[in-house]
DNA sequence: AAGTGGTCTAGACCACAAA
DNA sequence: TTGTGGTCTAGACCACTTG
């Protein structure tokens, strides 16, 4: 961090650490190890550990569920579902879960924050692998909560791009239509199944954070 | 992942999980330590370890330099400076930068792909800690990549908003004034001292990608 | 061919918080 | 008070890759 070994310096390997710190090659190689994870040293077997090119900022962000979020500020928060659907999956849903056919659930609901919109849910629930969904009050509970406590997942890609409010996506979230929106959509897996497709569409201004400590 | 033990069940103890799987405590150690990184599980010193309640989702998001960006894309990267202004830095300046007094590099500049906008950059460069860059021509390697390769850093914070673009950022990222536009901006620290900050613009429909996986 | 990192073992001491 | 996780040691075997 110091800056003194450039990138692509070799650093001394874990025999000369171990020497130079006192302390057994156990140690050296977990200090080594995280080192690594975070980006900052590349190793090779044989080679040796070198100095990592920093070509890109990693960061962790953190996608808290809308409910949370909003606790969170110290609002309260409700739901009101516009849309529930329950039907066979279109081309469309059958694309974002990933699945050739079965029943899916679609949701499209507004999140407020003491009763100010906060963000518009579109959501699709695949049927086949969660069929409990079908028969939950999801204004009691909002559905990215529930599907959280009793859906296990092992795999989440999130794409983040802005985008115009529709007149009617303006309408709920109490904007003027075409104003810049952040829209997060995330694909949820369990090993190679679909749990749902979520978008979740917030007035721009809202702000993600995402954070790196070296 | 299976769902089988439910949030908050709690998990055998390491010597337990040692005679279970044959292996030594150390290895055991390592695994659940892991899974506690990921946010999988909770420990807690005397009471034991517990299936985390997943009340988020933690993605890791990688921001590379916008030049690799590009370049990963198979295209052509290049950048042209709109602004560049040496200056005492202004009440503005120095609350970008956290700073009392001093020089400041002010740049503003668009970078293309294969000539075509691709992201319009605001970035504000503290001289007092980067006295270097003051004699950087930065149409050949752009400030970005050029701070990653030759200043450390320990700490960055990012914040990303949807905007509407202005009249002249519009016509930089040839877009129609209002259209929506992806922010980043990005200050950088090394201990207590703020290097840089940044701002990155781009058109709405530019994705930034996170991944989880479990 | 040799040295590197990858990984595991068996044992140990400690701080700490919960019972 | 006790059992838990946190952390370290000294030693070992292995696969691999590269000089």
């Amino acid at each position: 961090m110091a800056g003194v070994w450039e990138p692509g310096h070799r650093i001394p390997p874990e025999h000369e650490l171990m020497a130079e710190y006192a302390c057994s090659r156990m140690t050296v190689n977990k200090a080594i190890s995280a080192l690594t994870e975070r980006g900052l040293i590349d190793r090779r077997k044989r080679a040796g550990s070198f100095v990592a090119a920093p070509t890109m900022h990693r960061a962790m962000l953190e996608i808290p569920d809308v409910a949370v979020e909003v606790e969170r500020r110290g609002r309260r928060h409700s739901i009101e579902i516009l849309e529930r659907t329950e039907r066979e999956g279109d081309s469309d849903d059958r694309r974002l879960l990933a699945m050739t056919a079965g029943p899916v659930l679609a949701l499209r609901g507004i999140h407020r924050a003491d009763g100010t919109p906060f963000a518009l849910e579109e959501r699709l629930i695949n049927l086949v692998i969660v069929p409990a969904a079908a028969d939950i009050d999801f204004t009691r509970e909002s559905p990215g909560r529930w599907l959280l406590g009793h859906v296990p997942w092992t795999d989440a890609q999130h794409r983040i791009t802005a985008t115009a409010a529709t007149a009617a996506q303006a309408a709920h979230l109490d904007l003027h239509p075409g104003a810049p929106c952040l829209s997060i959509e995330r694909a949820t897996w369990r090993t190679q199944e679909r749990i749902t497709h979520v978008r979740l569409l917030y007035p721009g201004d809202h702000a993600l954070s995402a954070r790196f400590i070296a």
